[in-house]
DNA sequence: AGACCACTAAGGGGTATCCCCGATTGAGGA
DNA sequence: TCCTCAATCGGGGATACCCCTTAGTGGTCT
């Protein structure tokens, strides 16, 4: 039950530096040392938490992380990068990092820093987390909702496609249910939020984070 | 060298229950339950680190961050509250807090918390932390789009409007423009920007937040 | 056993979307 | 002046979407 764990770095000596002491106290279930081989196996391998490099040939630790996402959207990722620069903090942030630390990092703060990306929490260096909340400026309110309350399990799971963007008939083949299933589900969802399409419910959607 | 903390909290059975908690490891060197009487003596004391409850008559936490920051801009807040709206997260990110946490938190956590947060980390509850992160990629704007450079002025109208959930004819009616010129216009975008859908343009236009 | 609900599915009809074709007007460049 | 292109509009057709109704299955609660 211990964490599993995936590790991306050009610079190879880094690597394995990281992954001796990491080994101790988590899973290291594969590593890469380039962007197209990461991707395909963490890919397979669906790991709890991805240490990647921010600085890489072919698209960096960004084009890890989207390559990554749409498939296996449960994997978390750390930065870990010699830059502290703010640009690069903001670009992995926006890829979908859950965390950024700088490559000083001492080896045990690293460890407490996977184990609580992969709990759910956020972790960025002390430095940068000021930056990033400094930086944090319009955002988008959302209130809890009892509104999804009201719909069954399998209507959220409707909702969720839908609101990405996919036709009913995808829905249907993803689902593996007939189209006209979908349809009822949608009308059912659409009648529950009254909303009048799946436009707005796309909108809906997207304003709570359901996406 | 231990770290100084104040606290503000309206209901005084919980500030009492906290400073038990937290004095075997902290120097709390005061505390008060409303808030004009927490801006004036934080800022003759200078603590490290304050917590404040969010929800308080007069203007909650927020009067306190904002209170204080002028004159005290060293010191570090730590919302603590029952709530966990994303708008009032948000709200004394906004303030100035450098975290947030629920008061359902465990008192060692709540103490490991203190520490982060008066060492310059950024503390979040995990659940609230990744509410925290989509929040701030989605107040980033991104670089200027190449891709909106090829769209004539009219089919970024258009754009906008679809992008909004708007159908054809309600667009057509606020350009004032026939259903047909719409259907044109929307093919267009649809094939510059490599697109296949309406649904798909949607989530494209949000991603890049030309709403 | 009966009532209720989630999930599944279908038929049928009306509207929306998206694409193909073609067409006119007007502004601006070679 | 001729040509290009943005902007406008139309016909027609193939799906997609949305609503309505009906209905069978399986599970839970009383």
């Amino acid at each position: 039950m211990s964490i599993t764990v995936y590790l991306v770095d050009d610079h190879r000596l880094f690597l394995s530096g990281v992954k001796a002491e990491l080994a101790e106290d988590f899973r290291i279930v594969g590593s890469a040392f380039d962007v197209d081989t990461a991707i395909v196996e963490i890919r397979g391998l669906n790991p709890d938490v991805v240490l990647v490099d921010v600085h890489m040939p072919d698209g960096g630790g960004i084009a890890v992380i989207e390559g990554v996402n749409e498939s296996n959207p449960d994997v978390k990722f750390l930065a870990l990068s010699v830059s502290d620069q703010a640009e690069d903090v903001i670009a992995m942030i926006r890829a979908g990092a859950r965390g950024y630390v700088t490559k000083t990092i001492e080896p045990p703060d690293l460890a407490e820093a996977v184990r609580r990306i992969s709990s759910g929490d956020a972790v960025f260096s002390p430095r940068l987390a000021g930056f990033v909340l400094d930086a944090f400026a319009g955002a988008i309110p959302s209130e809890e909702d009892p509104e999804l309350d009201q719909l069954t399990p399998r209507e959220k799971d409707v909702l969720r496609l839908i609101a990405r963007g996919f036709a009913y008939k995808q829905v249907a083949r993803k689902l593996e249910i007939s189209i006209k299933t979908v349809e009822t589900h949608v009308s059912s969802v659409l009648r529950k939020l009254q909303l009048s399409n799946r436009h707005e419910l796309a909108r809906w959607a997207s304003k709570r984070h359901i996406v």
